[in-house]
Parts: structure tokens; C-alpha cells; sequence
DNA sequence: GTCTATATAATGATAGAC
DNA sequence: GTCTATCATTATATAGAC
């Protein structure tokens, strides 16, 4: 912010998003040369403007966190249903335009860090909102502990996706509509069932475990 | 296997485990140094031994999954109900002597790759084996999709793990132990009232869902 | 079997010309 | 602002002595 040049700006601009881009299609072990090389420019200019590697990541990641927050902000308001999935269904509406953002966000989830922790607060954050209005509403179930069941509905739904990008490694990590797609098509009957019925027939479970507990450790209320 | 020397295995052994312990500790990255180092021997003998760190890695990566599928196999017959956590409760019994090769589990589903592909695919079948085993003694409701249910459980349950640890960075990773109790602690009664009751309280969505399906793309079946 | 050099390759970062 | 060297560091892997 301290630059003297005002066109210093478009071509940092520039050359983050082509990290962007890039950090999502090679991981983040991509090399500084990968990511001049995409942008058509020296690996001594990304240095030059970034100071380090580190930095630009950093960059990249306060870039990303803040679009994604603007965009859920806005989608907040939409539809209360797919939820369960992170928001995945919303997303696949503006998929194509920022596609490289959403892998970016996996990459962060897998990799760990300070920027998914952020992210991963926020996302718990607005699910319990959504949760607790759910409640009022009736078309959620109350929770014994709404934040620790937001949290978990977070950590569940997002590592579903992570697992499953495991299971089955995506041929092309630029085509995040495609790699979305196929998760939900793969995931969507069974997590419905799940969120609708539950797997336990057997209700006796949950009385077993919270006695378990009782007995094992105070309880967090 | 055409090593001339009887005593290579028990130093190739110990080495192996040794790698073991280093890459759950501070993961993948690790260098061959570090390892050479906590087993008291030269970087030189390591590369002696098994040809190249990726090599070694291989290695670790057999062992922990040829003992891992021992251990669950083992423990197949026991409890029907924790497998929700994908046995986490049934291993926190046995956390002592093999915490390593746990956290080196998790290290592996998050990392990737063909190793942890495999163990995925083993817990699948072990959980859709346990699902229809329930539904039939009537503990589990049935599913749709028995299959596809089994791996969106396991790829929830593992993720929810992975996810959690990212949430919450362990102080110490070589602590197994203390890794899985905090998470038990934070996700037991959330994950309990999930499996059982689900989320949802409008049925109604499920048939949304499946409305949806119908129009958008051919049915698996 | 094990160690001590050392070769080799990759990467982040710097310096200075233009 | 941008590029072309170039440096310094780090890691894997090799070679040969013991």
C-alpha cells in the first residue's frame, strides 16, 4: 500500500491471481518459477513485487478468504437447504468464474494452516446461524450443543469432500465444476439420507453415550 | 528380498520404524537427515538401505497398511456401534504401542496417494459390511445405495477428523493419544445425535432431493 | 554395514543492467 | 517495472574408505 507507482497495483493484481491459479492446479509446493512462467513474466519480477514467496502466499490467501466471505455473505440470504454440504450447491451456480478460488479453499483445507482455521471458524460460524434459525423455523433439529453440532457439521461436510478428492484424484485440478460435480453426484443420496434419518435405527444409542460420558468426564455445559 | 546379509532386516526394520515415527511426527517432508538422525545412523545408511527416500517411503507406507488391516480385521468382531468413527473408540484401547502408525494414517489420508486411496477403500468395504450386517439385525436403518452410503460415511467420518485436527493443531504429534481423545471429546455427542436423529427435521427433503436427481441425471441403479 | 566426503539438482532470493 | 545473471541454501543420492 506504500508503492509509488499506481500501476504497480494492476500487476500485482495480476500476478496473484496467476498464483492463484496456480497454487490450485499444482499445490502449494508450486515453484516461484511455475507461477512467473504462467504469467508470462521473470521469477526475480513475483519477487521483486511479493518480497517472498511466503508473502505472496499470503497474499493470495487474504485474497481469497475475503472474496469467499463476500460471496457467502451474499448467499446467506438464498437457500437453507444444501447447507449440509458447505454450500456446495450454491456455489456450482458461479462455478466457472471462480472456479481456481474454490480449489485454492481445498488445497487450504488439506494443507492446513492459519488461512483454513480462519475459514473454518467462519464456516462454523454461519452454519450455526443457519442452524439455530433452522430451529426456530422447524425444519432443523434442536441440538443438545447447537455449537459444538455446527462445528462438527462443518468439519464432517468439508472433510467428506477432502476425503473424497482422495478417493478419487480429480484428472484435471483447473475444472473445478467437474471436480464438484462429480462429488455431489456421488454424495448427494446418501448425505440426504443421513441428514433427513440419521444411520442408527436404534435411538438407545445416544442415551449409551451420553451416559458414557457422564460417567467418563464432566460435561462441557 | 536378495539381500546377501541376514542381519539387513533387523537394522532395515528398525530404520522402517524409526521412519515411521519421524513422518508422523513432523510429516512427509521430513528429510532423509532428520531420519538418520532420530535413529542415531548416517543419512548415507539410509539411502544404503532402501535406495531412495521414496523407497523407504513405500516401505512405511506397506507396513503401516499390512498392520493396520491385521488390527482391523482383529477387531471386526468386537463393537458394532463406534463405527461411526471409524473405529477410533475400538483404537483408543491399543493407543499406547502403535500411536505412530495412527498418526501416520492420518498424515497419509491427508497427504494422498495410492497408499491412502487403499486404506479407504478397505475401511469402505469393512463399513459396508458392518452397515448391512446392521440393517439386517435391525440396528442400522437400510439405504438406497448400500455402497455408496458406506464410503460418504467413512469419507465423513475420517475427513471430520482430518478437518478437526486442522481446526485444532495438535501441540504434539507424537501423542496419538491425546490427538484422538480431544477430538472424541469435542465431536462424541454432536456425532451421536447426528447418526441417530440426522439433522433435518422436514422429511420432506429427502424426496426434494431425490425429485431433483430424477430430472437432472440418470439414476446409479 | 557403516561412515565421510562429495556430486548434483532444485529452489528461493539478490544485484545490477536496461 | 522488468529482465538476466548469479548466489546461497537445502536435499537427495553417489563413491569410496574403513
Amino acid at each position: 500500500m506504500r508503492t509509488t507507482h499506481a500501476d504497480d497495483r494492476t500487476t500485482r493484481a495480476r500476478l496473484r491471481d496467476t498464483a492463484i491459479e496456480v497454487f490450485a492446479r499444482d499445490g502449494f509446493s508450486a515453484t516461484v518459477r511455475t507461477i512467473a512462467d504462467a504469467a508470462g513474466v521473470s521469477p526475480g519480477l513475483v519477487i521483486h513485487h511479493f518480497g517472498s514467496k511466503e508473502k505472496l502466499r499470503s497474499e493470495c490467501d487474504d485474497h481469497v478468504l475475503r472474496r469467499t466471505r463476500e460471496v457467502n455473505e451474499a448467499s446467506l440470504d438464498v437457500g437453507a437447504g444444501p447447507q449440509a454440504f458447505g454450500g456446495i450447491l450454491t456455489t456450482l451456480d458461479t462455478i466457472d468464474e471462480d472456479g481456481p478460488r474454490i480449489v485454492y479453499l481445498i488445497r487450504s483445507l488439506q494443507a492446513g494452516g492459519d488461512m483454513a482455521r480462519q475459514l473454518l471458524d467462519h464456516l462454523a460460524g454461519d452454519a450455526e446461524a443457519t442452524f439455530r434459525h433452522g430451529v426456530v423455523t422447524g425444519t432443523v433439529r434442536p441440538s443438545r450443543d447447537e455449537r459444538a453440532r455446527a462445528r462438527y457439521m462443518v468439519a464432517q461436510s468439508m472433510g467428506a469432500l477432502l476425503v473424497d478428492v482422495v478417493m478419487h484424484p480429480p484428472a484435471d485440478w483447473s475444472d473445478a465444476g467437474s471436480i464438484l460435480r462429480s462429488y455431489v453426484d456421488r454424495v448427494l443420496v446418501p448425505a440426504t439420507e443421513v441428514a433427513v434419518h440419521g444411520v442408527m435405527a436404534d435411538e438407545s444409542l445416544l442415551d449409551t453415550v451420553l451416559a458414557y460420558r457422564e460417567e467418563h468426564d464432566a460435561p462441557t455445559n
